[in-house]
Parts: structure tokens; sequence; C-alpha cells
DNA sequence: CGAACCTTTGAGCGTCCTCAACCTGCGTGG
DNA sequence: CCACGCAGGTTGAGGACGCTCAAAGGTTCG
């Protein structure tokens, strides 16, 4: 579904009812779907930004960088999210964000975006509740790396973006894809690799998942959310404020 | 100034100009000032919101309780901050905000935020500049507790609050009033309350600053940037994406 | 087939935690 | 007016969690 050619306003839609002149206005847009390499620095951390990006297939991550070459990685981006959308409201991005796998997403001009509130205030509404949940999951992973330990770490990490990807019909309750790394989940979680790599063995010998090629199987997913202490309400995606 | 009876209207210019017919559809809002004392809980976490604030004197702080008892500090706020606005938007609150000292604040209705997207569009994107600030801080806050040690985040969290603080008058270069405790500082940055009380010490056995009696003062500003390698980039207040 | 990337395991160590105790200042009430 | 309680700060001792360094096996892709 999100592969449409208006994946956008679909997108949008999730957030706000959008009128058929709403819809008209929107089509004004300067839309383009583009591709990037896996690999591929989509948005250059401390650059002026042009464009924000809605994710329409792969992954991706946004992340700061540190003097002493450190990374942390603030969130993850799977198809159906937004990318870069705080950047071009500072004008110049505080962060940077790589492609994680070969990408396709659809390009949203700055102006476009900016010139949209005027002519479609509920689109404002929209954006603005898609930022605020973007804020949402940051602040839940404040609280992951800052309270918990790297075992409830790595499992709610596990769980969020399992639970992000059935939202947009990726994977279901019993797994998912996941092209990730355990440098990956190192730099998100405030861990190092090698950690990671003990802490997964240990929840496999648990028998509560699996990590493995590509694949996150849930094999306990009720005792994994218990040690996790995960619970979704953060990443609730109904009831938008605006009818 | 900010205690002026315009406070809001003159918060939201600070992102965005406003017209005079902007104003006077903005002072239509159901504003009022209140005040709430020294650890009243003016938002609860789990519950549905029906206001936000701004905040015009005194500090709060927003946290996330876990399970076991353990509480994350996500951000403090000071007078200039809005108070709730994410909690508004996704409805329900994700996080609680607790008042650090005695506290004045404009408290202001969701509905008239919500309506006023339609009738003052440029409202909506100063809203959404707030936001997105908001988010670049959390995510600053993200990078200090998962990739810096314990002194470099006090001394980050120090320098931040007085950068912050500078901005809207209080203090100066060589100090600021603090009224956060060390068990403020260690739930802010996923310390122990204890250890908090050693980098303090260390911090100014190094003679970089002190933390004493209500009172931040920094005895070598740049020491202590470098120490932390702090950049107050993600602060800039300036440059709103509106004209 | 080699090279780059990712995963896995071991050993040793340091940061930061927990538990425990004591001190100080301050507000309250007997 | 002093006694007490309480919040906040300080210090010590011991231990755990997660890090660094090191090395080797597995996978994938050009």
């Amino acid at each position: 579904m999100l592969k449409s050619q208006n994946a956008f306003t679909q997108k949008l839609s999730t957030y706000a009812v959008l009128s058929e002149s709403d819809l008209t206005n929107l089509a004004m847009f300067n839309r383009r779907s583009r591709r990037f390499q896996r690999g591929h620095e989509m948005i250059h951390e401390g650059q002026r930004t042009g464009s924000a990006f809605l994710l329409t297939d792969g992954w991706a991550c946004s992340y700061k960088m540190l003097p002493e070459g450190d990374r942390q990685i603030v969130d993850f981006q799977v198809p159906g999210d937004f990318l870069g959308l705080r950047s071009i409201l500072l004008q110049t991005s505080d962060h940077g964000v790589e492609a994680l796998t070969q990408i396709e997403a659809f390009e949203v001009l700055t102006t476009d975006i900016l010139d949209a509130f005027t002519r479609v205030p509920r689109m404002a509404a929209a954006v603005l509740w898609a930022s605020a949940r973007d804020e949402a999951m940051v602040a839940e992973h404040l609280v992951n790396i800052g309270r918990r330990t790297a075992e409830q770490r790595v499992a709610h990490m596990l769980l969020e973006l399992g639970a992000r990807l059935e939202l947009v019909g990726i994977g279901d309750t019993s797994g998912y894809p996941c092209p990730l790394t355990q440098y990956h989940l190192a730099d998100a979680l405030g861990l190092s690799a090698i950690h990671v790599n003990r802490v997964l063995r240990h929840l496999r010998e648990e028998g509560l998942v699996t990590f493995h090629k590509g694949q996150v199987i849930f094999e306990d997913r009720d005792r994994l959310e218990d040690v996790a202490s995960f619970d979704s309400a953060y990443l609730a995606q109904d009831r938008p404020p605006l009818r």
C-alpha cells in the first residue's frame, strides 16, 4: 500500500482527515520518488537541508557523531516513517541519516511543506502529530538507555521495531525481517557490539528471541515483553487529534 | 519580559512573525495564569490532557517512570519553555511533569491550539518549530547518556542549562541559579545520585565548576566545554523557518 | 578466491552501582 | 527553645555490569 503513488497523502491521512480540496492542494507538491544505495548518507549532520523524505521501502537510521568518533543512533526509520522532518524545521540538520538498506523514498521539498501550512492547515496538524510521535519514540529510547540493563535494552528495541513494522504490515507477532547488524544495535543502545552479542546469545539461550541472518524471531514474546517491561502505548498511531 | 501578560504571543513571535490579525486571533485564546507549588505533578503520565503550559517562572521536569520505580527525567523546563506540548498532541500524555520549584505558567487549552492552526497557520509553524527544538534537545540527551562518561554527562547538562537560561536572560557566562538536587541530575543523566556526587566533587577539585546551594558557578567554562565536548548548536533559537 | 564485513568467544579491567553509615541544614511541633 | 524528622549531601567498601583488547570463525560479494 505504501508503494502507491500517493504514499505521501496516504501517510498524512493517518494523522488527519483530508478533504477533497486539501488533496488537490497537496497534489501541487513537487514530489519525486528517489532511490538510495545501502550506506548512502541521505542527510548530512550540520548541513542545510532542502527536503525531507517519506520512506516507502527499506530501513534508515538517524544518528549523531561525537568528536571521539563514537556514534549514537537516535532512531531507526522503517517504511512509512518520515525522515528528516526535524532537519527541515531547524533548517540545518542536527543529525545525519544513513540508508541501512537500499531505499525507496518520496522526496518532499521544504518550501512545499511550509507553504502547505497556510494552504492546508490540517496538514500542519498532521505533520505536527507525526513529529510528536517521533519525539515520543526518542524519549522512550532515552528511558531505555538511561534506566534499563543491557538485556532489557536489547529486548525493548527488538520489540519496538517489531511493533512498528507490524503497524505497516511487515512481519507479524512471531517475528520480522531485520537488516540491522549487532553494531547498529550497539550504537542505538549505548552498548558495545561485543556486549550486544553476548546479550543476544543469552536471550537466545533463554528461549526468548533469536536475531539471526536478518531475521528476528520471537520465541516467547510474552516473557520477552516482561523482561523488557515493554508497553507499546508510546507508539500509538490511532486517534489523531483532528477531524 | 516573560512575566508580561502576552508572554504567550511573545514566545510564539520568537518562532514566527505574527501579523496584526494573527495577534487578534490569538487574543481570543482562553488563557489564564496559574501557580503550582513545588512538587506538584502538573501533568500525569498516561492521563488525557486538556491543556499545555508556557512556563513564565520556575523550573519543571518531564519524566517517565519505570515499573521498578526508577525514574528517567527526559528534560528540564525553564522559563520560556513550553510544557506538555507533546501531551496535547498525543491526547494522552506519555510522560509526567513535575514542578521543581514554585511555578508560574500560562495555561493554554488544547482546543484553542488546534483551532488556531486553521485560523493562524503561522502559529502551526511556530508550534512545530518549538516542538522540533524540544526533540533536538531530547536527542542530545540521548547522545549524552548513550555515549558519554559520567563526568562528561554532568558537565554537558550543567552547560546546557546555563546556555538555555542565558537565552531567557537568567544567569550569565559565570553561572546561574539552579534549584536541582543531585538526585535530579542523577535521574536525568542515567546515573546514581551517589555517583553524581563524586563526579561533582571531581569537577570542583579540577577547578571546572561548582554546584552548591542552588547555584552553579563556572570556574573555567572553556575547559568545561572541552571536557563535555559541548556545542550549543542544537539549542539555536534564531532563524525561524517562516517569515 | 580474496577481502570486507559480521559474528563469536575469552580474558582482564574499570566505571559505576549498591549498601551502609554519617553529616548538615531546615522546618515543625511538643 | 530544643527535639525530632526529613531531605539532601558526603564518604567508604565491595561488587557487578559492561568495556577494551585480542583473536578466530562465518558470510557475502565483487
